[in-house]
DNA sequence: CTTGACTTCGTAGTATACTACTGATATTAT
DNA sequence: ATAATATCAGTAGTATACTACGAAGTCAAG
């Protein structure tokens, strides 16, 4: 079939990982077991590669890889099951809001730090950025 | 002195870690060496409690130990480092401001799914959060 | 002035998330 | 057909960020 296009070396690359990473990931199911050719070399699809660059950057974001999984699995299979997604889904919600949040109050004094540096001399003592922690109460 | 208030104990219960963190903190100089009252107990004050609070946070967020010693570190300490400290204050913001974008994203899909989870029936198939990834582009 | 909770340092152990290595087998290019 | 390159499974090792432990010293209440 043609959409199983990449083998694990080239799928590996075009997520910015190695391969390593990608059997550790099958091993702990993050990611779903890849079809094999004749029973050997793994080979992947457009729908692996949009899965292995989401958890990349979920990572960066801040996430453990059991939370990406969380994110991954969200998705309503019944209508018996949908309140729990629905559930998690705004708790989940909730937390990226925060996130954003946050990540604002550090933009704000960051921005305030680089337009004070048009080097005039401020106060050595003081570091800004413990600014993010009062305009937060 | 009155403002070198807490033990350890004390300000590692307020800031939500163990004294083993702290101590952890001090030997990597992600917080400074504090005060000891006749060379012996550690005692704290309330700028240690802001920059654990702020390093905790912080931490949650998705940054290394690393990034928030350079983030605390982020300060104008003469007109000659000026330009250094703007020039990796705005390459800090920059990589603020791509994850504040991609926590939107996020945001975005899980609000989606959220409200299609009036119970309707969506597919099985499709994970929902992929969608982050083409919104991207 | 004792008793019990807290703190000291150093070191060893743990959890998460990889990363490297080995020797065998498979695939691909010439 | 054969040489170069890729992949296989399994296991051991690494980096980061803690976390636990032990034995001795300190402090504060009754």
């Amino acid at each position: 079939m043609e959409q199983y296009k990449y083998k694990v070396g080239e799928i590996s690359k075009i997520a910015g990982m190695n391969t390593e990473t990608l059997r550790y990931y099958e091993m702990i199911k993050l990611m779903p077991k890849p079809k094999r050719k004749e029973s050997h070399y793994r080979y992947y699809d457009e729908i692996d590669l949009r899965r292995l660059l989401f958890i990349r950057r979920a990572k960066e974001l801040g996430f453990t890889l059991n939370e990406i999984k969380e994110l991954l699995n969200l998705r309503i299979e019944s209508s018996a099951t949908c309140g729990d997604v629905k559930h998690l889904a705004e708790h989940k919600l909730k937390d990226i809001e925060k996130r954003i949040d946050d990540l604002m109050n550090i933009k704000k004094v960051l921005s305030k730090l680089i337009n004070q540096c048009v080097c005039e001399e401020i106060s050595t003592e003081e570091c800004p950025i413990l600014e993010v922690i009062d305009s937060q109460n």
